[in-house]
RNA sequence: GGGUCGGUGCCCGAGCGGCCAAUGGGAUCUGGCUGUAAACCAGACGGCUUUGCCUACGGGGGUUCAAAUCCCUCCCGGCCCA
């Protein structure tokens, strides 16, 4: 494929260095690099956006190297908001590598018969915490003048605040993060840093000390931010704060697929250039069943299901469209057991003793026990607000749960809001 | 090191001795309308054994019948000076 044509379809490119680099990539056997945070043992969503940049540029014969920054990550990058970066220990950081190293063995090709464009992953923590301050300074720091420095537009926003300083240590940051290309150049032969447009100021000093020290021409692209269109970021959960993960564990195939599914409409067509690798035809399709029929939500769904097979497999991705739609659009009631548990497998779940049941239970205490409720006034806020239910049946300002609710005599499908779920196993 | 300004609930930010669990905005949550969307509208938004009580306004100590508000001290940050 066409890779100038795609990543130009697709609204992938934000800025080059210079332009024949996507010329480049389309002949294949280019070494590339994204860096990404280790900072837990998942990739988010966000992070996705970036490795599928990579597996683009390797299915078009490129060389993808994704470098975890589990040394600049001991930093900071001044170009976000807050400073404070938690110190992760040898231990942690291997453990996060070898979780994210598992998540992008689905994503990329490490097989050896990938021959010249195998992945790669990479720990700058290698070299950056063995290499001396003085070299550091000689070969590194030579290179740039505080005045070049100071004129980027991370370190002038920070200069510009009167609430926050910005220490030396985050000031170096940059002269790290082009440290880091040099070695790739050097011991990779990578030509090319990608990463989102925030991340341009950093790439293009690499790139620049690539140029200065080997001769070697180095390139950098960056990739638009993915915002939502009132201009927060994008990619986190319902729940508000949390991110959503593609670790099954820590966000699970259906609360993805339904996350997907509920993009807005404004934005579908931006994630399904970004985040599927559907062709240009089907996704022009979409975009017109998004303007005439939006309501259908095709454009939505295929993005779902495109995603949640690509990170989980075709099985996951089925088997969280079919609960979805059991649970909006089906009467849970009705269900066989099998299908039921089908359903709910993704919820969490806890038991209940039968006989406190049959007794019959206060519900505020039901939802702190399930965790749907923080605390019991949140609890009591939840029902007085209509927005609790039990089986996809609003509960009662003052409605008890008991053991004739429970379907095939032992499960109690609880549901906070439009969609925070739990399951009560009735043992 | 000196001077100065500041540290308030998830965030921003009022309050400057009682009427303060603390104005306002944002975020979030719930409901309504929809398409399991957006926008919009309404309500909620520290906890509990809930007409009351407890915990909170950087930490500790003090003054007072009474402190987020006054005093002392320590910690942290901005700015200016050295």
């Amino acid at each position: 494929m066409n890779v100038r044509e795609d990543w130009q379809f697709r609204g992938l490119i934000h800025q080059v260095t210079d332009d024949s680099v996507l010329d480049r990539l389309g002949a294949g056997g280019v070494t590339a690099y994204i860096g990404f945070d280790p900072t837990a043992s998942s990739l988010h969503l966000g992070g996705l956006l970036q490795i599928c940049n990579l597996r683009r540029l390797q299915i078009a014969g490129n060389r993808p190297i994704a470098l975890a920054g589990g040394g600049t990550g001991l930093i900071g990058d001044p170009s976000f908001k807050d400073t404070e970066r938690p110190l992760l220990t040898r231990d942690q950081l291997d453990a996060n590598l070898a979780g994210i190293r598992a998540q992008l063995e689905r994503l990329l090709d490490f097989s050896a018969s990938a021959g010249s464009s195998r992945a790669m992953v990479l720990n700058n923590a290698d070299w950056l915490t063995t290499i001396s301050l003085t070299d550091f300074l000689r070969d590194v720091g030579k290179h740039f003048t505080v005045n070049q420095m100071v004129a980027k537009e991370s370190v002038r926003s920070r200069l510009d605040r009167e609430d926050v300083g910005l220490s030396f240590t985050e000031f170096s940051y940059m002269l790290l993060q082009a440290y880091d290309f040099l070695r790739l150049n050097v011991d990779h032969g990578c030509t090319l840093q990608l990463g989102g447009s925030d991340q341009w100021g950093n790439i293009t000093m690499g790139a620049e000390l690539v140029r200065k020290v080997t001769g070697q021409s180095a390139a950098g692209l960056t990739s638009p931010l993915l915002l939502r269109p009132d201009g927060r970021k994008y990619g986190k959960s319902e729940g508000g704060n949390d991110r959503v993960w593609l670790d099954p564990t820590m966000t699970t195939p259906f609360a993805l697929h339904q996350f997907l599914l509920n993009s807005e409409d404004e934005m579908t067509p931006t994630l399904l250039r970004f985040f599927t690798f559907l062709d240009h035809e089907t996704i022009s399709e979409l975009d017109d069943s998004l303007r005439r029929d939006p309501q259908a939500r095709r454009a939505q769904r295929a993005l779902a299901n495109a995603v949640v097979a690509m990170v989980h497999g075709e099985d996951a991705a089925f088997r969280a469209e079919r609960a979805g739609e059991a649970l909006f659009n089906e009467s849970i009631a009705d269900l066989d057991e099998a299908t039921l548990l089908e359903v709910v497998a993704d919820a969490p779940s806890s038991t209940l003793d039968r006989e406190a049941v049959r007794g019959g239970l206060d519900p505020v205490d039901v939802l702190v026990l399930t965790g749907l409720a923080a605390s019991k006034a949140e609890a009591r806020r939840f029902i007085t607000q209509g927005g609790v239910y039990v089986n996809n049946r609003r509960l009662e300002a003052d409605g008890r749960i008991d053991l004739s609710m429970a379907l095939h005599d032992r499960y109690l499908v609880l549901r906070r809001g439009r969609r925070q779920l739990h399951l009560v196993v009735v043992a």
